[in-house]
DNA sequence: TGGCGATTTGGCGATATTGCCAAATAGGAG
DNA sequence: CTCCTATTTGGCAATATCGCCAAATCGCCA
């Protein structure tokens, strides 16, 4: 593999990796639903509210959402919303699973 | 979060989290072209066999590539051709990821 | 200006991932 | 049967991730 490939499989892998956490999916889902501030987004994950903020600023490092403070609260939005195309796939793999799984029982 | 979110959102992370690495994106993108046994696929990437096994084995386990044996050799497949629409996305925030910058620097 | 609510950052222990080596396993060729 | 090649598995050290607490920031507002 060149040092090309390699740049770029990187790169690539640090956004897909942004994404690879259940916390971090529903962020994205519940934002592509409308613009949330932290507290908000706190109270639905219901965690604490470092460990969202920790998120949230993974997310926004590698440009999948976006932030705005207003007020004394700061609002994320979904920047990029072509992931959510990109969560289909996902569902496929796993329906495609429960297919395989149920052809081995029957 | 109830607990049928946490769930949902637990299996697709495991899945997106397979990909989550620069090394399984470069087999993901070769087994896209076609089919590939452990020993082309390590020369190909340069790491140590058991290392690729390993990756490998990710991969299948979430259900995105398949394996079958042929002779003394394993041959790996990509079996959710899907997955490739899914980078066009991750391209698609690469690339806004630059136009940013270069506004920045302009 | 002092204090309050919202958010981020530092740090720590627990856990997970990664990549190598060595060893086990599986088939095929001689 | 025995050697050889291809692959997987076990184990280990290095590194990264995760989630909480505590502390630092940052705006507002009285």
């Amino acid at each position: 593999m060149d040092t090309k490939t390699q740049n770029r499989l990187d790169a690539k892998a640090r956004i897909i990796k942004a994404m690879a956490h259940p916390t971090r999916l529903f962020i994205v889902e519940t934002l592509a639903k409308h613009e949330h501030c932290v507290c908000e987004l706190t109270a639905l994950i219901g965690a604490d509210v470092s460990t969202v903020s920790k998120h949230l600023s993974i997310l926004r490092e590698v440009g999948i959402i976006d932030d705005e403070k207003r007020g004394s609260s700061v609002y994320y939005q979904l920047k990029m919303p072509c992931v959510m195309g990109f969560f289909s796939c996902v569902d496929t793999v796993i329906k495609a699973n429960a297919q395989g799984q149920l052809k081995c029982i029957r």
